[in-house]
DNA sequence: TTCTGTTGACTGTAGACAGCATGTC
DNA sequence: CTACAGTCAACAGAA
């Protein structure tokens, strides 16, 4: 099918053609076929870079061009960004975009006046909550890898998100994209859509399993030549050989960092001169950005060809690993699942080392045959790799067999909604009916009877975890029930508005609210470690070194906390102690002990502090929203440290921190030099303070308080002023991009 | 003596969404 | 409460 031949306007062909698409990839062609352009529902369950994205644009655009308007649902504010750039390609036909996500709004006047909205899962729902009115203008919604349905953490969030929005919308039109699962028909029903249901890629995908010195395809063997003895190693080394590129998966990052150090001896010598020059400028980039031992580690692996990449990486570190890989500097990445989802970052070779991952419940267990493709369709450069490889590893016949089948003939499960217990549906009990959805019991029942797992499941399970839902929410004064009414009437109180819309688990809000009422003497380590211990927080793991210096913790400050759980009661005093080792990385963090120094204190990555310090800001953010609710005092002791965890700096640094282009570490410096303060700040030598942070840094900061940067400059030590006048253009153009 | 391989005890285990108001090193 | 892989030290046997 052409483009050229669909039921769109004109100039909308000619962008397409332009960009050098001419023809619709089959799954498209047959998706249009079952009335894409028509405001059909529709489920595409077919494999990564077949062609989603044009698929939900034209659907789009369609909608758009007939006075609609496109919501894009994501499950990762990367894929938000990565979507959003691509949809501000559309700008010259007069369509507008927007973003949201929990860390980033654009800055349109009023979000709704886009054409086309993309946002994550959750801010959708946050949107719903708070009565955002252009949610009922939608006419055409996307949702992008509903296969996460199944996710046992976020699923039940889509699950309710989409039934909320079939609801407002009745005739909205759907269009839903998945990876390939078991029971795609099962859920395009469910979404009353048609299916199209494809295994077609545009690059062909081998899958093999390595076994007795050979890749084992379907039909056919690679002999791979032995060049170590690590067969994960020869098996990269062969790819770089050929051309290609190698993403390789592990199971913890410890093995991760572990094999790119092992294999990077022997990638280097596959690598000419020129490469290896651009790969040490790379390398001393991310020396550049910390000194911690992760940093000096990924610089070695990268000056040798090969990076690690996981959730520990500071942000920095992660871009320049990924950027480097799509410049096809760095040749191999040694990952863990971050880069199985999400991130489009595909490679001639993937090699799936470890097929086993650590569950705290079960013990090693086998990876699910859906997330194996997820990382397998990962392979393949689109019109760059003549093909794609996807490899598992043996160590027996026994295990080789049983990895060919089940994994690569295998088909992916079923999904399977995760909504049925009362840890994922309290919140969205509580949200139905403060937004009205249901105000009394039975209207609840019929809401949650229309999604996913009602559809799939028996409802009479479902039924008795809703009414323990309600008692809990009513038990902690969010929800009010008048039994007196037939059926029961539910609506909420004023607690309850305010944890729906601050978006935290209502146990959540319940263990504040407690925790705001029984403190007596409050200080920074008793707020730390009651957002701690809260369920929205991912606590610190207790390894067997932490017991003692976290035990000695808890005993010398044992006033600071609300309640210490009974030491004999085990499991308690476990978990509290997780609560207060985590209570102890924020404490550092908001000391300002240097990053270096937490990761090693409590064996974490640079990246993991800022996770844990950005859920902790934002769950300080709800203790100071309810204690002002409460009216009990701490509110402003919480905003305080709000503040502080989110820079990560003691109180006296506030005003420094709060100036742009200034963050802990210079807002210190300035501070140890005597500008304690903005006023201060303002009177600076530009000679002083470059001396201090640095010339161009000092200019930036300098015409962020509004001080004329170029009068300074002029009395004093001498610029270049062409650095400084683009420094400064530089600085115009992030400002207008927000704006 | 030095190198290499085996055994057994011990240890640690992936990721990432949300509020609000603007910008880290 | 589960189970595995990687690491390290101690030691035996080969070179």
């Amino acid at each position: 099918m052409l483009i050229k031949e669909l039921d769109i306007p004109e100039d909308i062909i000619r962008f397409y053609e332009d960009s050098g698409i001419k023809e619709l990839y089959p799954p498209q062609a047959e998706a249009v076929d079952n009335g894409l352009l028509e405001g059909k529902n529709l489920l595409a369950a077919i494999p990564t870079a077949s062609g989603k994205t044009l698929l939900a644009e034209l659907a789009m655009l369609k909608a758009i061009r007939n006075g609609g308007k496109a919501l894009y649902i994501v499950p990762l504010r990367a894929l938000a960004s990565e979507k959003f750039d691509r949809f501000r390609e559309l700008a010259p036909f007069g369509i507008k975009v927007g973003i949201s996500t929990g860390d980033f709004d654009s800055r349109d006047e009023w979000l709704g006046a886009n054409d086309i909205i993309v946002a994550t899962s959750e801010k959708t729902d946050s949107l719903l909550r708070n009565g955002t009115s252009w949610m009922e203008e939608i006419t055409t919604i996307v949702v992008d890898e509903v296969h996460l349905l199944d996710s046992k953490n976020r699923g039940p969030t889509l699950e309710v998100t989409i039934t909320k929005l079939m609801r407002l919308n009745p005739d909205c039109q759907i269009i839903a994209l998945s990876a390939t699962v078991g029971n795609a028909r099962e859920m395009a029903d469910w979404l009353e859509a048609s299916l199209v249901l494809s295994e077609w890629r545009p690059t062909d995908l081998h899958e093999g399993v390595f076994f007795g010195e050979a890749i084992n395809f379907l039909g056919k063997q690679k002999k791979i030549e032995r060049r170590d003895k690590d067969n994960a190693t020869n098996l990269v080394l062969d790819t770089i050989s050929e051309g290609g590129q190698c993403l390789v998966f592990e199971s913890s990052r410890r093995n991760c960092t572990g094999f790119a150090k092992t294999s990077s001896n022997k990638v280097v010598k596959l690598l000419d001169r020129e490469i290896l020059g651009k790969l040490a400028v790379m390398a001393e980039e991310v020396e550049s950005t910390g000194e911690t031992d992760t940093a000096k580690v990924l610089a070695n692996c990268i000056r040798k060809g090969v990076a690690f990449h996981h959730a520990g990486l500071n942000s920095s570190h992660r871009k320049i690993v990924e950027d480097g890989f799509r410049q096809n500097l760095i040749k191999v990445i040694s990952s863990t699942p971050t880069l199985a989802a999400g991130l489009n970052l595909p490679a001639r070779r993937v090699i799936v080392r470890n097929y086993r991952r650590f569950d705290a419940n079960f013990g090693m267990q086998p990876i699910p045959v859906l997330e194996y493709k997820q990382m397998a369709g990962r392979a393949g450069r689109p019109h760059l790799d003549p093909y794609g490889e996807s490899v598992l590893l043996a160590k027996e016949y026994a295990e080789f067999e049983q990895l060919l089948e089940n994994y690569v003939e295998a088909d992916a499960e079923d999904i399977w909604s995760k909504l049925g217990t009362e840890n994922a549906l309290r919140t969205h009990v509580l949200s139905t009916i403060v937004n009205g959805f249901a105000s009394d019991r039975k209207q609840m029942m019929e809401f949650m009877g229309s999604t996913f797992f009602a559809f799939q499941q028996d409802t009479w399970s479902l039924e008795e975890v809703i009414d323990d839902c309600i008692e809990y929410l009513a038990e902690h004064e969010m929800v009010v029930k008048d039994e007196s009414h037939d059926p029961i009437s539910l609506s909420s109180t004023q607690l309850g508005k305010l944890v729906s819309m601050l978006y935290i688990d209502p146990m959540s809000g319940a263990k504040i609210v407690d925790g705001l009422k029984k403190a007596v003497n409050v200080n920074d380590m008793t707020l730390l470690h009651l957002v701690c211990s809260t369920p929205d927080m991912r606590q610190l793991y207790m390894r067997s070194a932490d017991y003692a210096r976290v035990n000695d913790f808890v005993m010398s400050h044992s006033d600071d906390f609300i309640e210490i759980p009974n030491e004999f009661k085990a499991i308690d005093y476990e978990w509290f102690l997780g609560e207060v080792k985590t209570a102890m990385l924020l404490d550092e963090w908001i000391r300002e002990i240097p990053a270096d120094d937490i990761t090693q204190h409590f064996n974490v990555g640079e990246g993991d502090i800022h996770a844990l310090a950005d859920t902790a800001e934002w769950l300080m953010h709800a203790t100071t929203k309810l204690a002002e609710l409460l009216k009990v005092e701490h509110s402003s002791h919480a905003h305080g440290l709000e503040k502080r965890i989110h820079y990560g700096a003691s109180p006296e640094l506030m005003q420094l921190v709060s100036i742009r282009g200034v963050g802990r570490v210079r807002a210190r410096k300035l501070y140890e030099a005597g500008f304690v303060s903005l006023a201060e700040l303002k009177k600076a030598e530009y000679s002083v303070l470059s001396k201090l942070v640095g010339p161009k840094v000092a200019a930036n900061i300098l015409s962020n308080i509004g001080v004329r940067v170029k009068d300074k400059v002029g009395k004093s030590t001498p610029i270049n002023s062409n650095t400084l006048d683009t420094l400064l253009d530089k600085e115009q153009k992030t400002f207008s991009d927000f704006q």
